[in-house]
DNA sequence: CTATTTAGATACTGATCGGTATAAATGTTG
DNA sequence: CAACATTTATACCGATCAGTATCTAAATAG
């Protein structure tokens, strides 16, 4: 059955593209009403927005969504358990240098540079999205870190957090560094490097597993 | 001569202290007037305020030169050529991961963290100053590569601005960790491992080689 | 003392914030 | 057609934004 009631006269699809761009672009208090009606299918009023939307902060929670479904997927191939974990790790890297830095959209990880105010109770709640997508981010790293160690191609005395943070304050940098406009190839350059720290931990690794010394630790 | 006139009050330099914790915490657009005449000194008076700052804006780059003049000394060791410059480099970096996880104040980097909205026209002259000290200290990573280069400590083939950009992007990182309360530990760990890369990047007399392993593709 | 200088207190400004009440316009359903 | 459902347009809400006008309080200068 068809939509009763008067169609609405712009794309909602659209509409929330368009404002996750904005939120993406401004942040979440910055990006005000007067912006998001504005730049929402080429100018909504008040009531529709609300009617569509629901609030702003709804409306922030569903761009959060639609992000972590779209763009934020570039890091998913973490959880590739049939990557070999030090490409996991590279190809999330590469892949989220390439999107942030892409002219397309506005530059950075929206999930990283919603960061800003932390203490007011509701804007916790509304920041608390990008914080447990952070957070799963770095997991996914840890689980490479730790998935190579199992696999003996990392020896399995390293501590998988420290070689984990190297990576992930690294990726979470590049947001920076895309706002301030570096170049993807210079980012892609860095990361050659980058990698290096996990090649020259490899090389450390006993060949043959030697489990003698490894259960020392506790 | 003593100071003419009935004495404020406050004590003005613990306001721009208290204000740049504001700001700092909050951000710019984020710090309400409101905010700030509660948390300076105690409570002032919106008169007071802009007689003893001018307007919110001057007080925010009156907290910003404070800052760079205070916590951001932090990475200036960048610039001391005595220093060799592997030592100026792991200084800096350990420095600045202490001091941005310091409880005293709060976390992260008042420059890094004040990246937020970029294109309204007096919001980027508000930014401008952030924008640049970024700049430099990505200029003191940088310069401290080439000293290494032309010392014979690093191959001259190396590329400068993609080795800096390792440990940049790492610093810029840092900031985002240091609000997620990653325990400092666990960055200076990290440290260690970033270092790997100057340390391997010497032993080789060859440049590095492209492109590691993977994504070679787009 | 008076005059001058500076800061504080109260109250207010216009603009903008996120959000809504009301009712007309436009569609489907029967 | 009439009844219903939904979006639209207009106008508005109280709260808060950054910033001020006005007057009084408190200090120094002569």
């Amino acid at each position: 059955m068809a939509q009763m009631g008067r169609p609405r006269n712009f794309d909602r699809e659209h509409a929330v593209e368009q404002a996750m761009h904005l939120f993406w672009q401004h942040g979440y208090d910055a990006t005000s009403l007067a912006q998001l009606k504005a730049g929402l299918g080429g100018g909504i009023s008040a009531p529709s927005f609300y009617a569509a939307f629901g609030s702003k902060e709804a409306l922030f929670d569903e761009c959060v969504q639609r992000y972590l479904a779209t763009y934020a997927q570039v890091t998913e191939c973490l959880w590739d358990e049939n990557l070999p974990p030090r490409l996991a790790v590279e190809t999330a890297l590469r892949q989220s240098a390439r999107m942030q830095c892409d002219n397309a959209h506005p530059k950075g990880c929206m999930v990283t540079l919603g960061v800003m105010s932390a203490p007011s109770p509701e804007h916790a709640r509304v920041v608390d999205a990008l914080t447990q997508s952070r957070a799963r981010t770095r997991a996914g790293i840890v689980a490479c870190v730790q998935r190579a160690m199992q696999a003996g191609q990392l020896p399995d005395t390293l501590d998988a957090e420290a070689m984990a943070t190297v990576f992930d304050c690294f990726l979470q940098g590049v947001s920076i560094r895309a706002r301030d406009n570096t170049p993807h190839e210079q980012i892609d350059a860095a990361i050659n490097h980058l990698l290096l720290t996990w090649d020259i931990a490899a090389s450390t690794a006993a060949p043959i597993r030697q489990n003698t010394s490894a259960l020392q630790k506790q």
